[in-house]
DNA sequence: TAAAAATACTCCATAGGTATTTTAT
DNA sequence: ATAAAATACCTATGGAGTATTTTTA
C-alpha cells in the first residue's frame, strides 16, 4: 500500500469511473486499473465491484475511504511538519569581504563549515 | 514521499549507517542511498549529515522520525483495518452438489453471483 | 449498440545490482 | 589505510501509453 495508490483510489472511489479518475490523475485509464488492481491486491481485498456500466465500492473500500482521507490529511502534515522545521531552524546571512580576502582568508573560513 | 520510502528512512535513522539499513532492507546500499536521495528531494530538506564516516540526523531528519513512527503505524492499522471489514463482511460455504447438476443447473446459478 | 473497464502489446523510465571512486579519519 | 557513502554503469523490471477486446445495460 503506497500514498500514491490511495491517491488513485480516491480519485476513483470519488468518481465512481476509472476514466474519468484517470482524467483527473492526468494519466490514462489502463495504468489506472492497474495501479488500483494492484492495491487490491497488496491489501488481498477487493475494493470495487466494476461491471462495465458502473462502479461500486465493497464494504472493504468504504472503510478504505474512510481510512484513507485522514491518513492522507496525515501524509501532506508530515510533509509540511518538516519542511518547516527547516524554515524555522534555517537562518540565512549576508557575508562580505574585500577582494584580497576573497581568494585569501575566506576559502579557508568556510571550509570549517 | 511514499510509505517505502519512509520505511527506508527509518531504517538509516535506526542505524545511522547505510550499508547496515540496506542489509536489514534486503537492498544494497547504491538503491538506498537513492532512495533516501529521492525522499530529501520530495521534500525539499536535507534528512541527514553524512560524512563518509557519520551519518548523523538533521533537525530536519529528527523531526521526521517523530512524525513517521505514529504515520507508519497508521499506515499499518489502515491496511489491517481495511482486510478485517472483509474478514467480518465475507462468510465462506461450501456448494455441493451432483455430477450432472454440474454441468447443466450450476453454471447457470452461479452466474447470478 | 454504446459506454466503459479490462487486456495485449510496446516502449521507455527507473529501480536495483555490481564495480568503482571519493573522502574523512 | 580503511571504512563507508556516493557515483557510474548496466540490466531488467515494471509503469505509462495506444490500440483493442470484452461486457452489460
Amino acid at each position: 500500500m503506497e500514498i500514491r495508490e490511495l491517491r488513485a483510489f480516491m480519485a476513483v472511489a470519488t468518481e465512481l469511473n476509472f476514466n474519468r479518475a484517470a482524467e483527473r490523475l492526468n494519466m490514462s485509464q489502463p495504468p489506472l486499473t492497474r495501479l488500483i488492481q494492484r492495491l487490491e491486491h497488496s491489501l488481498g481485498v477487493a475494493l470495487f465491484e466494476r461491471t462495465t456500466r458502473r462502479v461500486r465500492l465493497t464494504a472493504a473500500g468504504e472503510r478504505l475511504v474512510q481510512e484513507a482521507v485522514p491518513f492522507l490529511a496525515q501524509a501532506d502534515l508530515v510533509a509540511r511538519t518538516v519542511r518547516h522545521e527547516v524554515a524555522d531552524r534555517t537562518r540565512f546571512f549576508r557575508l562580505g569581504c574585500t577582494a584580497l580576502a576573497f581568494h585569501t582568508v575566506l576559502p579557508e573560513v568556510l571550509t570549517r563549515f
